[in-house]
DNA sequence: CTGAAAGCGCTTACAG
DNA sequence: CTGAAAGCGCTTACAG
């Protein structure tokens, strides 16, 4: 707390202009070896930090930092997307005064994303923020950033890729194991099991796998024979899921039972519970569909699991500021916390 | 995205020296009724925002923004009043460059409250953070602060005070609603449900309070006949308790059971349970406290319900500025979120 | 290799 | 009532 020691005061102490100073702090060349060496050792000694607020004020007249968003276009059956995209507004908005310019690229497939991806390459951009839903081209992405030192963050998803890369995204495996515990909670050991994967054509589903590997472990360790279906079902998004044979048959065995849903569409499952008559059904399911939360507030579906999308794309961006203006990466890999929700705690979100 | 608009354009456009425009910006008498309004009509037209930033630089050297923290002090058993504190140096480091001083103050009792907060007032300070645990003390701290044209903001407990404040804190009330969603999922609705109200001589209770209410209503909307035993022990902190023959006569009943405990000593449940030979109790409690915690892990305690003391401590911090700074006062009134803690997910924390 | 000057957008004395 | 200058801490040309 004592008076911040500015460039100017290290200037002085090593009798030197504030020229040289900077030169010194942004390790540029054209600074002989003793002087260099003289500041460094002020620097250290006073402990010196650069005021981050005075530099970006210079810069962001000149140089805004220039981040490229790559992410699936809105569809218009739910638009998930918007909410990530609404965290990355509220971020610029806040960081608007320090020179930030975010450019959004919008994908549907493999193909667009690959030629988006290139599309943004050409550009003059300092840093890209994606998501890894195509592993080749995601490598391939990757690859070229590297070459040209820029960094790439990932949301949503994690998967391995060739070159290290950052990630902010819920660790679905955690998710699953959290899952788990509502869903015991609710059901008890002598209950039936089921895990529902409604999926698409396209799209990954690794977050899906993961979480049921994790919903699997859960009980595995904790519960060792408790029996769990799998039941994947391969459902064009929008539209209702019928009668479904296979299902009649479990749905015949009088016992305790819950779903896991592994995605957003948990909101399918009342209506197929309807169809067989089933009644007294558990149901956990990820993320804030309004159709979801419908449900939630209808006793139809007991948990929702929020992996904080908006959070995700808000401090997306924040992080991606700081690595680029103090070259500060602590925050470019985040896990999101596994976040529960229940009717009554669903509104102040 | 157009080239922003800064006081020098406005200057120019107006036909006037920058000095006035500022003079015009920030209420300042000095100015024609003409040349104020011709001033005011661009200002608008431009749709001119000011640069905080560069605003702040120059006073952060001259004028920092004093904020006066006036909390519990951290006892030598459970110092919960570190975590926020956590946060509000987190968020004082974050906005060093913008030139923020905070100065701790402790009470213990209500007298101390009183008296420091007198210091506080005769400090040369822009804005009070602390807590509303007493009423009348925390009345003529608000009053007084009022005639100074101080903003106070309260955190941790919401009460009803004579002059309208700030206040950033969980809502109790909805806090044991879902504390009633999460114990009815594990113990069903033909359970026997109690709850205990740990509480010591000295401090509020108003939390739970609340929190009872907010449980009792819950199962008054949902399931109407649900018996609720309350049971209030008054115990000093360290120590354990013993057998209690009211207890006693409740735990011969062989229905299931589901403890919810107000405040963040449901860590002493088990060792009662254990006491009275009863097992097979669902439990859930506040706080992540460490004992707490372990219990979590033990499958002893089955939910623990979060109000992010740390984020507390932080936004109250910046939100604090921004309205000292910019004269926004939108995050100074915050419901802190629900949140909810299993096992599985009280790592990533 | 080093320094002196101009500037980022805004604020604060000071001069008229 | 208004303007011109100096300055916040740092960065960037430019001059030597």
């Amino acid at each position: 707390m004592n008076e911040l020691i500015g460039i100017k005061q290290i200037a002085k102490l090593a009798k030197v202009s504030i020229g040289t100073v900077d030169r010194v702090l942004h390790d540029r060349p054209g600074v002989s070896k003793t002087t260099r060496e003289k500041i460094l050792a002020i620097i250290k000694e006073t402990g010196y930090k650069k005021n981050a607020v005075a530099s970006r004020l210079n810069l962001a007249a000149r140089k805004k930092v220039k981040i490229a968003v790559l992410i699936p276009e809105a569809t218009s059956n739910w638009s998930y997307w918007e909410v990530p995209k609404k965290g990355i507004d509220d971020a610029v908005e806040e960081l608007s005064d320090l020179g930030i310019l975010v450019t959004y690229f919008y994908f549907t497939g493999p193909d667009s994303f690959e030629s988006q991806a290139k599309l943004v390459l050409k550009k003059d951009i300092d840093g890209i923020i994606t998501v890894p839903f195509f592993k080749e081209e995601s490598n391939c992405l990757l690859g070229n950033a590297k070459k040209n030192k820029i960094p790439v963050l990932f949301l949503d998803t994690e998967i391995q890729l060739d070159d290290p890369a950052f990630f902010i995204r819920q660790n679905s495996y955690d998710a699953g194991r959290v899952a788990g515990r509502l869903l015991h909670g609710l059901v008890g050991e002598e209950g039936l099991y089921f895990v529902f994967n409604i999926i698409t054509d396209r799209g990954m589903h690794v977050n899906n796998e993961q979480r049921e590997n994790g919903f699997r472990e859960f009980f595995k360790t904790n519960f060792k024979d408790t029996p769990i279906t799998i039941i994947t079902i391969n459902h064009p998004i929008g539209g209702a899921l019928g009668i479904n044979d296979e299902l009649e048959k479990w749905f015949k065995d009088k016992r305790p039972k819950g779903i896991f849903v592994t995605n957003a569409r948990s909101y399918l499952i009342p209506k197929i519970l309807e169809a067989h008559k089933v009644s007294n059904v558990s149901v956990v399911g990820f993320d804030l569909h309004k159709d979801n939360l419908e449900c939630l507030r209808n006793n139809e579906i007991h948990f929702l699991i929020n992996q904080k999308p908006e959070f995700q794309g808000y401090t997306a961006i924040k992080s991606m500021f700081k690595y680029l203006t103090e070259d500060d990466s602590s925050d470019l890999n985040i896990d999101i916390p596994v976040e529960i929700i229940v009717k009554e705690n669903c509104q102040a979100l």
